[in-house]
DNA sequence: AATTTTTTTGTAAGCGCTTACAAAATGGAG
DNA sequence: CTCCATTTTGTAAGCGCTTACAAAAAAATT
C-alpha cells in the first residue's frame, strides 16, 4: 500500500501539496495538481481513511440513527418492557463503539419527511420498521439495517441467525423425544420472525414432523387466541417467536393451571433480562444484541470509508440458553 | 473526550504504562495497573479505535490458507477450468488485501496432519471441503470459512447469498410467464448448492409451482443423467447450481439439437469468465468472488485483533446477469 | 554492601494524514 | 530592475495510540 509520501516523492512535491489536491483546496497550481494526480493514478493510491480521521479529529463522523415511530415510542415510553430492553441493548452496542470513535449520533424517527435532516450526515443506521421511508431509501448515504433485512433492497444489514437458532433448538427438542412442537409467531412480514419460522419448519420437516404454526400480532389478546388454537394440538413444546411472546404465553399457561415445563415446555428467543427472572425461568435462544449494535456501526464505518463496499448481510450466531421452562436432557 | 494523556496524567504514570494495561501486557506492576484502571474508570475513558488502528498498522500477520486436496489439485492442474477460475479470483481478492496490509500467506492442504504447520500462524482462511480436518477444527486460531458455511460449527464464514440470488432469479422467470422451471444441482452436502437449492424451492413454492430438482455429481456423465431425467418434464427453463454445470448442460443441449434459449432457457450461477464467451452467452447470477476473498481476509484480521469477535456469517449479495441463454423480457 | 539480574517504567519514534505558518516563487506597479 | 503584494509551496507540529529501547527501580546473588 502506497502512502502520501510515496505520491509526494513520485510527483516531486511535498506531502502538503498532495494533501491539498486530495482535499481539492483551491490554492494549488494546475501544474502540481496534475503531477500529483498522475502519481496517484500510477500508484493506484488510496488515502487511508483511518489516518485521515485521526488527523481530522475535530469533525469525525456524523451518523444518523433512523428509528421507526413505533420503536421511538417504545424507547421513550414505559411499557413494552421487553422490546424496549432489546433495543436499548442494541443501542448500547452502537453507542459504545461510537464513543470510541468519537462519532456523533443523531436520532430521527421514520416519519420525518424533512430532508434537511439527512444533510450533514455521513451514514445511516436503521432500526425497526418493515420498510424504509422513501426519503431514506433514496438517499445515497451508506446505510445499515440493524436487526432487520429487506431482501428486495440490496442494503447492508446486521441480523441474528434466527434460522439456525431455531433449527438447532428444535432439533435438540426432537432428539429428546418431543415431537409435538408448535410455533407461535409474530407477523412474517418482519424478517426476524420469518427467519425463525423457517428454521423451525426446516427442523420439523427434516424429521418428518408436521410444522404447526400459529400467527399472532404481538398483543396479549392476539397471543391468547393463537395459544388457544395451538393448545388443541396438545403440544409437548411451544416455541415462540421471541421472549416477549413467550412470557405472555407463560402467564396464560399459569392461569390455565398448565404447568411449565411438566405439562408443556416453552422456549423463547432473544434472551431479554425478564426471561431470566420469570417463574419458571425461560429457556431461550440468545441473540447478541450488544454485539449486533456494535458490529452494525462498525460495518457502517467501513462503508463510509469505502472499505469492502460490496453489500452484505451479516448474521450473528445465537446460542440456546437452557433454563427452567424446558426439561433438561439427563446425562 | 479524554485521551490516553489525560489518563496518564491523572494516574501519575506515562502513557506507555497506560497503553500497557490497556493491552493487558504482563509487564506492569499491580500498583500502576490499579492506578491506571482507577483513572480510566474515573474519566470513563475509551481508547480511540481510530488512533489504535493507525498505530497498529505496521504489524504484519502470518495467516494460513487451508485448502482441500481437491481444490489444491484443481488449482495446480489444468482442467476444471471453471472451478479453478472461481477459486483463483477469490484468491486474488485475498492476496490483494494481503499485500496492502503486509500479510504473509502460507498455503497448506487439508490432509496434512502435521500440527507443526499451524504453529506460527495468526489465523486461518479455509476454502473448499464439506468439513474441516480435525486438526484445523480443534485449533483455537481464529478461522474464516470462504465460500462455505458449516452450520453445526460456529465458525465465521463468508459466502454469497445463494438463497436470494436463486430466489429472485427464479421469481423473475416466473413473472415472465415461464412455469416449468427445473433445477439441476450438485450435492446438497455442500452448503453453497443447498442454499441455492432452497432459494429455488422457495420461489417455486411461493407461486404454487412444484419444485423439480435433479441432483448430480459434477461429472459430465452425472450431469447428462440428471439432464435427461429433467428433460422428461419438458421444462421452459433449466436452472443449474453453477456455471460449470450449466455450461456442460449447454453442450449436451446443443448436441441434442435443442436450441437455447428458444426451446429451453438456461441459467447458471457464479459468473465465471467462460460463461460470457460461450455460445450462446450464459445468463447467470454473479457471485462477487474477488470481494469475497477480500472481505474474508478482512474479517479474519478483525478476529485476530479481537474486534467484533462474536462469530458471524457474512453473506454477499449477488446480481442476475442476463445474457443470451434466456429470453429478455420485452420493454 | 556491592554487584548482577530481573522487572518496571518512561522516552521517543512512528502510523498516514491535515493544516498553521513561514518561505519561496510569481507577477505587477513603479 | 526594484519593491511589494499575491500566490504557491514546503516544513513541522500535531491527531491518539503502540512499542522498541534505554533508564530506573526492585529483587536476587554474591
Amino acid at each position: 500500500m502506497s502512502t502520501i509520501d510515496d505520491v509526494a516523492k513520485l510527483a516531486g512535491v511535498s506531502i502538503a501539496s498532495v494533501s491539498r489536491v486530495l482535499n481539492s483546496k483551491d490554492n494549488v497550481s494546475e501544474k502540481t495538481k496534475e503531477k500529483v494526480l498522475r502519481a496517484i493514478e500510477e500508484l493506484d493510491y488510496k488515502p487511508s481513511g483511518i489516518a485521515r480521521n485521526l488527523a481530522n479529529k475535530k469533525s469525525s463522523y456524523n451518523i444518523g440513527l433512523v428509528i421507526s415511530k413505533r420503536i421511538d415510542k417504545i424507547l421513550k415510553g414505559n411499557d413494552s418492557f421487553g422490546i424496549r430492553e432489546f433495543y436499548t441493548t442494541v443501542l448500547a452496542g452502537i453507542e459504545s463503539l461510537a464513543k470510541e470513535n468519537n462519532i456523533q449520533i443523531k436520532l430521527q424517527t421514520f416519519d420525518n419527511g424533512n430532508r434537511k435532516l439527512l444533510e450533514d450526515l455521513d451514514g445511516l443506521l436503521i432500526m425497526g420498521g418493515d420498510r424504509l421511508p422513501k426519503l431514506v431509501e433514496n438517499s445515497d448515504l451508506p446505510k445499515v439495517l440493524v436487526d432487520n433485512y429487506i431482501p428486495a433492497l440490496k442494503v447492508d444489514s446486521v441480523i441474528s441467525n434466527g434460522f439456525d437458532g431455531a433449527y438447532y433448538t428444535i432439533k435438540q427438542m426432537i432428539s429428546r423425544g418431543y415431537k409435538k412442537i408448535v410455533h407461535i409467531h409474530g407477523p412474517l412480514t418482519y424478517w426476524g420472525f420469518r427467519n425463525r419460522f423457517e428454521g423451525y419448519t426446516a427442523a420439523m420437516t427434516e424429521f418428518g414432523l408436521l410444522p404447526q404454526t400459529f400467527e399472532c400480532d404481538e398483543t396479549p389478546e392476539g397471543i391468547l387466541y393463537a395459544l388457544n388454537l395451538s393448545l388443541s394440538k396438545k403440544p409437548n413444546v411451544i416455541f415462540a417467536s421471541n421472549d416477549v411472546i413467550a412470557l405472555i404465553i407463560l402467564n396464560f399457561l399459569k392461569k390455565k393451571k398448565i404447568h411449565v415445563p411438566k405439562d408443556i415446555q416453552l422456549i423463547g428467543f432473544d434472551d431479554i433480562i425478564s426471561s431470566s427472572i420469570s417463574e419458571p425461568k425461560l429457556s431461550t435462544v440468545k441473540v447478541f444484541k450488544f454485539e449486533m449494535g456494535n458490529i452494525a456501526l462498525n460495518r457502517l464505518i467501513d462503508l463510509i470509508n469505502e472499505k469492502n463496499p460490496h453489500p452484505a448481510m451479516i448474521s450473528l450466531f445465537t446460542t440456546f440458553i437452557e433454563r427452567d421452562s424446558t426439561i433438561r436432557a439427563k446425562n
